[in-house]
DNA sequence: AAATATTATGTTATCGGTAACAAATTTTCT
DNA sequence: AGAAAATTTGTTACCGATAACATAATATTT
């Protein structure tokens, strides 16, 4: 690392005033075309780059978003990061991450470290919805004070920011409707961990959508689950061996594809064949639902473009005077084999 | 937004100086209580951080490092990302997020870019070693009178910055000898791109490997077969398909774990039972590797701590004058079920 | 050739924060 | 009380880049 060159460096050595300097790099017309050849080679044999704190220390911009989210591996998160990405990527922008890991609120220290960073914008996803309202509102106003704040949250939480929520009605009414269509009518939910607000919402509407086909909501069919495949596969065996196998669900819709997959593997280990034991739906769509066995039928939430839809909103924001608003996007469920619908099966 | 504040305006509101404020900021012990309880007041009510780019302006380090890798939606990357993230993390510091796709040399933009920003490092994993070497060195060596720069690279890759090596020697070794131990003679590679110097590397440490123990390394057994599932299941369609059955391998190892979900899901289809049809290796270890249908034996070349490394090394540098070298991190073989060896199977 | 218009280049204050140094205030000591 | 020492606070130059404005260097016109 022999020695960074600054704007002084070049404009002493080509000879010229670092205005001129600056008029090379941001091609402005108004320069002589031999000094331009002059100057932009000592630039070329430097490498030199204006500096971005500079730049933003200047303009009051830094070009760069912020993603907060729980964990990048959980693949959920995995694609908004990605889609927030591209997205900022085409307005030259670009990423800033923080994971939160398990933390359920949103810290003062987190709060003052993005202040600090001078984002243009921040996206928040998942995991801080059961703060209490008020603190986390408070949060977000401070933020707001400094930079345009998003969130991608669930319908009911409306928070003073451009919330871009997913559909947890349909995540809820699409499965259970497949699976009523299929002939199912004792459905389990394995879902998420009833501690946390934002998992026991899926729990509610799951159990609503039950009441409204006037199927069983037996409280022994709505298990903790936790968010991962060992989870999974320990609920279910919970759950199975507390119940009489009479009284066993014919189908179980899970929080995510992860409990989906420990569900699967827990099934199999018991004797089960799949799907003509037991019918199985997961949430999200992920890259391996398509490659389990038997495929797995999933809810698409679309995170890629709600993940779109908030970086272009915050970059907008940071134009206009903020706005406050929510946005709704609508879930799709994706049908497999783990229901046997396309099989053919159904149960009577 | 209303406005956001800076040290002047808490200075001013305070009635103090910025260097008071600065002082109570950074926590300096010569400051009278009052002052501080006045000042911090202050800052407290306007959500009040010191500018990061000013910071960084000032003290010439902007406690950020980049990584740069090809996509994070690969696990595999996705690890390194994680890894790095929590290792800077731990020295205050944070990630900016590059993705290069498919690109397979270091884009002068990326350059620019990445000097721009004057990191406190770079980290590059993956997808650009098959660029030219001597352009390679070029754009690295510009980068390196910027950033100190560290990159996770194959071993026999020897370029001007810290290379942090994987163990490709055994990640190629450990499936065949652990195949062979099996009673495994015809083994399969199905990996990655041929055109792709990384990966045709790996495919060369295979034969070898297949060589010093005897085995037949018949070219037809070498298939190029991308980095994904949809690749995975499409190659070994095309390997055996061109086969007659009698030459068919009884081993395939993968380039990864992605692959080799495809090539589970083909053997299936083709009516094939795993293990007892057909062994198989991939590699990664990923998450989802416990739960396939075999569970799936995998070479863990332990990307965690090749990432800690690299960033650990990358903050080592920016106080000593940087250095290059190299360190090697070994690769791991993962029994599960797939090679049948947990199920007691042998080829005879 | 002088006056004017045009183009090219330089000067300088500014962005927000820091730290060395200077100055002011308070405390301690004779 | 007054000098010396210790503590608290303020002043200022600087980090690298930008842009408004000023000035210098050409080109055009009369």
């Amino acid at each position: 690392m022999n020695r960074k060159a600054t704007i002084y460096d070049i404009a002493r050595e080509a000879g010229v005033s670092t205005a001129t300097v600056t008029r090379v790099v941001r091609k402005d017309p108004h320069v002589k075309e031999a000094t331009r050849l002059k100057v932009q080679q000592i630039i070329d044999a430097h490498a030199y780059t204006p500096s971005l704190s500079a730049q933003s220390l200047e303009s009051g911009r830094s070009r760069t978003l912020a993603v907060v989210l729980p964990v990048i591996s959980n693949l959920y998160f995995n694609r908004i990061l990605d889609a927030a990405y591209w997205e900022a990527e085409k307005n030259s922008c670009s990423i800033r991450l923080f994971q939160t890991m398990e933390n359920q609120v949103i810290s003062p220290v987190l709060v003052s470290e993005l202040i600090r960073c001078r984002m243009d914008g921040v996206l928040f996803a998942g995991s801080i919805w059961s703060a209490d309202r008020d603190d986390l509102n408070t949060a977000l106003a401070k933020l707001g004070r400094y930079m345009p704040v998003a969130t991608i949250c669930p319908p009911d939480v409306s928070l003073e920011c451009i919330c871009i929520q997913s559909d947890l009605v349909n995540c809820s009414r699409l499965p259970v409707r497949h699976l009523h269509t299929l002939g199912h009518r004792r459905i389990a939910f394995l879902g998420g961990s009833m501690h946390s607000k934002d998992t026991s919402r899926r729990g509610i509407g799951f159990l609503e959508q039950l009441r409204l086909m006037d199927l069983p909501d037996d409280p022994a069919y709505h298990v903790d689950a936790g968010y991962d495949m060992e989870s999974g596969e320990r609920a279910v065996l919970r759950m199975l061996s507390g119940l009489d196998s009479s009284r066993w669900p014919t189908a179980i819709v899970t929080f995510n594809d992860l409990v989906a997959l420990g569900v699967m593997k827990q099934l199999k280990k018991m004797g089960l064949s799949l799907p003509q034991d037991m019918a199985i739906i997961g949430c999200d769509n992920q890259f391996f639902c398509a490659y389990t066995d038997p495929s797995l039928t999933s809810v698409d939430l679309h995170p890629e473009e709600m993940a779109q839809s908030a970086v272009r909103e915050l970059l907008l924001a940071r134009e206009s005077s903020s706005r406050s608003f929510a946005m709704v996007r609508d879930a799709t469920l994706v049908i497999r084999e783990s229901c046997g619908a396309q099989l053919g099966f159904r149960k009577l």
